[in-house]
DNA sequence: CAAGAATCCTGTCAGC
DNA sequence: TGCTGACAGGATTCTT
């Protein structure tokens, strides 16, 4: 759901709000997530204070003073929702809340429970789980076209299943494959191994700019999702494909030469396209 | 081994 | 209005 731009937004208003403040309150609602809370969790917090925040791929990382990370995955449908402390209601699917010493409750609230909190000493971070597999992080310099080229060479799957594969790239969902194979004229259905070499520059490079622009945008935010201050993204507007099928794509004159963006089924996900200009 | 299907869970929306 | 089925931003685990 949340992919790694709307992940980041959201990591930075948890930024905002938290970073430097000591957390006076801890509470877990309901611990079955998609994986379970871990039982210290809520004693963990309590007391603790925010050292700061980081991001990698759709994981949010809190890291505490007391040298323990807060590992945070949205799953499908996670939001965090900020407000003033001391309502009393808890909200809906609200499975894990905190107090500050400044007066805000920040919640987790998660219905489909397909996201998950965890923690991590901080200075092992990265080996994770959940984390350890991971590719490169599309927006720093270490994710350039030979970088791709190399993982996607021999892949006999589609690209588009390739560029899902957090191993390949960390961070794409559904929504900004989509838009990168678009703006780039690739096939969602070619098979990653023959994009690999020329075709991977302007892959990487509109994968940077999607990203880039979507983060700036504040998401994309489609129903569910919402950003830490309640307001929605704005990048659904710059949506080209993903959720058009049937309208008209922006490079084609229309019918009779192209019918317009299609929605295809790749390994049980929509995709969309358009099949005369992406090739 | 690698690729696709099934799976977890709840909410929403379209169609009848 | 109410019911039913399809579908949803993810990622692991199970089958071919």
């Amino acid at each position: 759901m949340p992919e790694l731009p709307e992940v980041e937004t959201v990591m930075r208003g948890l930024r905002a709000r938290l970073e430097g403040r000591t957390i006076r309150h801890a509470r877990v609602h309901r611990a079955d997530l998609r994986w379970a809370l871990p039982p210290g969790l809520a004693a963990e917090l309590t007391g603790a204070r925010v050292a700061g925040f980081r991001r990698r791929a759709k994981y949010i990382l809190m890291r505490l003073d007391s040298g323990t990370s807060v590992l945070i995955h949205l799953g499908m449908s996670g939001r965090i929702l900020i407000g003033p402390a001391g309502a009393r209601e808890v909200p809906l699917h609200e499975h894990l809340t905190l107090e500050t010493d400044d007066g805000w409750r920040v919640g987790f609230v998660d219905p489909r429970r397909f996201g998950s909190v965890d923690l991590v000493p901080t200075d092992a971070e990265d080996s994770h789980r959940l984390l350890a597999g991971l590719g490169p992080e599309p927006l720093e310099a270490e994710f350039t076209p030979a970088v791709l080229s190399a993982a996607l060479a021999g892949r006999r799957t589609p690209i588009k299943a390739a560029l899902l594969d957090q191993g390949t790239v960390a961070g794409l969902g559904n929504i900004y494959v989509c838009e990168a194979l678009f703006r780039t004229a690739i096939s969602p259905r070619r098979l990653a191994g023959t994009v690999a070499g020329a075709r991977a520059v302007p892959l990487v490079a509109a994968i940077k700019q999607t990203l880039a622009e979507a983060i700036a945008a504040g998401g994309s935010s489609l129903r569910s999702y919402v950003h830490t201050d309640g307001e929605l993204g704005r990048f659904q507007l710059a949506l080209k494909v993903y959720g058009r099928e049937g309208e008209a794509c922006e490079r084609c004159p229309g019918p009779p030469g192209c019918a317009g963006v299609r929605r295809i089924v790749q390994s049980g996900r929509s995709t969309f396209y358009c099949g005369r200009t992406q090739r």
